[in-house]
DNA sequence: TTACCTGCAAACAGTTTGCAGGCCG
DNA sequence: CGGCCTGCAAACTGTTTGCAGGTAA
């Protein structure tokens, strides 16, 4: 499969759309900074390269990339939606320590398969999934150990 | 252990806060309810049996429940919170059909134990979990087959 | 030149909070 | 009677949208 600026730009003729310097920035921060972004901390990032962006067209750009199945929103619920560039070919679900919030990126076959058994059986085409793990981090698990919180 | 009713009293409690009968009103309904609602559906059922309450008291109870452990909000990316009771012995994931929004309450104990053998391979202490499968069930599928949409 | 795209600010939706009065214990 | 609880409305936060001007093709 084509790299993602390809995608975007295939995406973006394909709809009557036209490219721009702004989407094109926010899909290299996107691909640059391989984290699970928010809107507010790419518009930040954006800015430091192109001060001139709104963070309207950040928000825009995101829809559109998920729209174009180049990225996803992640399945975490908070008040605040986070984003990640989809690699296809490394599907995964996530690890998240809830006292430091590092992420981890999770992968099992074993789950994958009883996921699509469980869709059959309620008859259901399965379309996709996400699977969140919460838990504490060896170094977390330390840190509250030595302190009296 | 004890139900939602006496736990939330017993919470209540030990918190050195008071009993009121918009609190209890609301976890009526959410255990009759059987649902996953939204604070605005709680709201306005509980209104149509105290028709006075109002919806900041019930976003303060939803929190308050889930505080004490007795409703959790469900793990479902979207702009707006759903919540349920947490019925202990009965732990469930979700399995939703993307077409008519129809629930099925799912659970594996396959997923659950790769779940713990993923988390111990990171070192991490595993708390929580949310699993989400998201398809088309049998219904929506055939409906798809006849329109042209 | 013709749409589409952008930045801005206003609009929105869901949720939270400050306040004055009410009620539990 | 003191302190928590409530309803109301205003405030907040994250996100979307209308508009006038800018820009790709």
């Amino acid at each position: 499969m084509k790299p993602p600026v390809d995608r975007l730009n295939n995406h973006v003729k394909e709809h009557g759309m036209k490219t721009s310097t702004q989407r094109n920035l926010v899909l290299e921060i996107m691909l640059r900074d391989k984290k699970h972004l928010t809107v507010e901390e790419l518009y930040e990032t954006v800015k430091a390269e192109n001060p001139d962006i709104g963070i309207a067209t950040v928000y825009r750009t995101v829809r559109l990339l998920c729209d174009a199945n180049i990225a996803r929103e992640l399945p975490i619920t908070q008040q605040v939606s986070r984003y990640e560039i989809i690699s296809e070919r490394d599907h995964h679900d996530h690890l998240i320590c809830t006292s430091c919030g590092r992420f981890v990126e999770i992968s099992s076959d074993q789950i994958e398969q009883e996921q699509i058994r469980i869709a059959k059986k309620h008859e259901f085409t399965l379309t996709d999934h996400s699977l969140v793990l919460y838990g504490i981090c060896k170094d977390c698990r330390k840190k509250e150990k030595g302190t009296t919180v």
